[in-house]
DNA sequence: TTGGAATGTCAACAACACTGACGTATACTG
DNA sequence: CAGTATACGTCAGTGTTGTTGACATTCCAA
């Protein structure tokens, strides 16, 4: 154990390749299982994956603009409109002209959609709960820690700012 | 505290809505920057994440078949022929007829294969290296610990599998 | 040996992402 | 006021990835 290079060996046990391998699996294997009872909510209706993001962070902001929206969704304007034109025809959003500046959309969800966003996250969240409550509130605080510093520089960002808007 | 409830309420706070909706947006946010590499990578090619996907999951067990493929990365058998076709094609994975079943394709990846396995887990393991680092071990731990908790009953099996062969 | 189960392939289609180009309304700026 | 930038919507085309349906081959068991 004198030696540094030894020491710094058992230290960083948790760093070997086969540690991150089975992090990166980890990460598949979950992520399937985060959204699979919301996408087979969505699966019995006219809707995919793409509108359950949109309806969540409406929900989450209500009177986001469009191009709010777009930034934290990470797609183009063309992919976010096409769900957008379904929600509004369908009735569970609302787009409304901004008052401060014309050119703005802002978006809200109807009581409609709210039905549908509390269906799919009661979802969600039932299986969030459950793992959370398996692991307990120590791994949970690791679990966060280390999703926070996966994430890229903006989306921390974006991640941060709707952490403190809901608290 | 000596009441039951407020006791419950202190020691579950991790449990609330807000901190399930916090724990659902990170996942989301961070699967984003967790995919974020190999996609760049992948899309100056003809790839996409499906090829990835495949081509972790063959050189993690080579000599896997087509249906053992199959459950883990849970898609139909002809969304995976379809990716498997182009990359058998391509050189970089080689598909051989079962010895002692001869419905059965044993996938292997040629050199190139490999290469490409390489470019693509070099680049997710710096990122998942660098959160890991940043979290510390225990954070990592918990990390761990909540994922395999999300997974689906079958997923967790499959993901102890690959563990326990890797180790 | 014959029928069914298992394994894998080919074809067609849907969802959802992308790029590029364009149109309209509004806001800002020199 | 003229010109430029911003915000949003839309049309057209393309690519990846998922789906179902139909079908060939192989294995196994009645």
């Amino acid at each position: 154990m004198s030696d540094g290079q030894s020491y710094r060996g058992e230290n960083l046990l948790f760093l070997t390749d086969e540690q991150l391998r089975q992090g990166i699996e980890a990460m598949f294997f979950a992520y399937r299982g985060f959204t699979a009872d919301p996408d087979r909510i969505l699966s019995d209706m006219a809707y995919g994956r793409a509108h359950h993001r949109a309806i969540h962070f409406i929900n989450r902001a209500p009177g986001t603009t469009v191009n709010n929206l777009l930034n934290i969704l990470g797609v183009t304007k063309q992919s976010l409109n096409r769900v957008l034109r379904t929600l509004i025809a369908d009735g569970l959003v609302i787009s409304q002209v901004g008052k401060a500046d014309k050119r703005e959309r802002h978006l809200y969800l109807t009581n409609e959609g709210k039905e549908l966003e509390q269906t799919l996250s009661d979802a969600q969240r039932a299986r969030m709960r459950a793992a959370f409550r398996d692991a307990g509130p120590d791994a949970v605080s690791g679990f966060r820690t280390v999703l926070e510093a996966m994430m890229d520089t903006e989306m921390q960002r974006a991640y941060t700012r709707l952490k403190e808007s809901g608290a």
